[in-house]
RNA sequence: GGAGGAAUGGCAGAGCUGGUUUAAUGCACUAGUCUUGAAAACUAGCGUGCGGCAACGUACCGGGGGUUCGAAUCCCUCUUCCUCCGCCA
């Protein structure tokens, strides 16, 4: 959510952002609707407050006329208070109204995309922030996509989960699942080595988690829900993580604050079509490593490159070939304020997968969570948050297939082999 | 799943036979005095949201609802924790 406060003081400029995510002036006047309730609810609640106060004083009047004994007047008084409870129920129903119009348009604005964001309608206006620095691999026609080299090596069989599950729920098996669970413990090494702190956190969180970080109410169809137990399956690590610091006051000192998490993600995304979400392409459950950070405002573009900087060293060390697209007004999500997509080439297929997200959503998301510290003058202000995936497995896994395959088997990076204990899938 | 007990400000902990509680007190924390420095001692400050330039007002004692002129305090309900029983990796 925007900060009220922002939006009042600063609207021009937050109307001049969201122009970026194509909102044109039938969808600002938002804007002009969300300050005049506000206006409104500011009245009732001064008009309240003195109701409220009235009755306050009343009432320690009554008290005081039965302890001398003054019972005639304190039946006066009673009465009194009998007619401003009628104004009090009227006010504050009147105000309860606001306040939730008030919260419902605001859930209905998105974050305010940053100065550096491109204009822009779909993903095919990101902007291509860093190419990749050499020519992209080239294994000829006889180059397979990941999911017949699964089948040939028998390390994932996609058809096993449809029978035990249904579509979208991959089996690895072998060598396949030790490169998985080896790619797991590569990734939190590497980000405990950047210091990030490692968290296993539920993968079922309850309704209050799941607005917090802002998956309800836009995302809703998008979670598995149990019903039962009115819990929601995450989507990703970001959200149980991240409401680690739900309704938390860090000190200024703390930050940075820098948190990660393996977990297994589940997304029930009402699929599209071929080969879009062929094989590892897409899927409801998969498994990724999340990095989250609590930062300065001042300091949160400086961590958003350096979060960038770390995903790059992943795939660096991976030895895959990977660009980075900042993308656009258009293609951002609606708590992002920048989002930088980390695409790798995948040479079975000869095309980008995306990787990794890596986001600031500067205040937008901590004002839900209330996430907030003390700065040198003792006054609370938001943290930035940002997060990104370091990395998820799936689409790696698929890369890494397709891209070292040779005619004696898939070669596995040096980097993993300490982990995978093998060198080849043959 | 069954029975009983509990939930108060960063922590501990009073209040809980309803009315100067605008929540005592201690610890921790912050600033100052003293000191070569530290400790101790002393002085002051010290929860959160909303409204207000401010003074101040208002709300919050696990969540929600109710009774009452008035609720931390009484009633209902939900959640969580503790003790005991049952089941269980």
């Amino acid at each position: 959510m925007l900060e009220l406060h922002r939006l009042r003081t600063d609207k021009d400029a937050i109307a001049t952002a969201l122009a970026k995510r194509g909102w044109g002036s039938d969808r600002l006047v938002i804007l002009d609707e969300i300050i005049t309730i506000d206006d409104q609810r500011k009245a009732l609640q001064t008009e309240n407050d003195a109701y409220l106060a009235e009755r306050n004083s009343l009432s320690k009047e009554i008290g005081q006329l039965f302890k001398s004994g003054k019972q005639e007047e304190a039946a006066a008084a009673k009465a009194k208070v009998e007619t401003l409870k009628t104004k009090i129920s009227e006010t504050e129903a009147k105000l309860s109204e606001s306040q939730s119009q008030l919260e419902a348009k605001l859930l209905d604005v998105p974050n305010a995309p940053h100065s550096s964001v491109p204009n822009g309608q779909s993903d095919e206006d990101n902007e291509v922030a860093k190419p990749w620095r050499e020519d992209l691999p080239d294994l000829g026609a006889e180059a397979l996509p990941h999911w017949e080299l699964a089948t040939k090596y028998n390390i994932l069989d996609m058809k096993l989960g449809v029978k035990i599950t249904g579509a979208g729920f991959p089996v690895f098996r072998g060598k396949g699942s030790r490169l998985q669970r080896a790619l797991i413990n590569f990734f939190l090494d590497e980000a405990s080595a950047a210091g990030y702190e490692e968290i296993v956190p539920p993968l079922l969180v309850n309704e209050s988690s799941a607005r917090a970080t802002g998956q309800l109410p836009d995302k809703d169809g998008q979670m598995y829900y149990v019903e039962r137990d009115d819990l929601y399956l995450i989507p990703t690590a970001e959200v149980p993580v991240t409401n680690i610091y739900r309704d938390v006051i860090v000190k200024e000192t703390d930050f940075p604050i820098k948190l990660t998490g393996y977990t297994q993600c589940f997304r029930r995304e009402a699929g599209s079509y071929g080969a879009d979400v062929k094989g590892l392409n897409r899927v409801h459950q998969f498994d990724k490593v999340e990095i989250v950070q609590f930062q300065h405002p001042d300091k949160s573009y400086e961590t958003l490159d350096a979060m960038v900087a770390h995903v790059e060293g992943l795939l660096d060390k991976l030895e895959l070939p990977y660009r980075i697209l900042r993308l656009c007004g258009g293609d951002l999500s609606a708590t992002s304020a920048l989002t930088y997509d980390l695409e790798v080439y995948s040479a079975g297929q000869k095309r980008w997968l995306e990787v990794s997200s890596v986001s600031n959503f500067e205040t937008y998301q901590a004002n839900r969570l209330k996430l907030r510290f003390k700065d040198k003058d003792g006054k609370k202000r938001l943290a930035h948050t940002l997060n990104g995936s370091a990395l998820a497995l799936a689409r790696i896994i698929a890369a890494l297939l397709e891209n070292n395959q040779t005619a004696d088997g898939i070669k596995i990076p040096e980097v993993l082999q300490k982990y995978t204990g093998f060198a080849m899938i043959d």
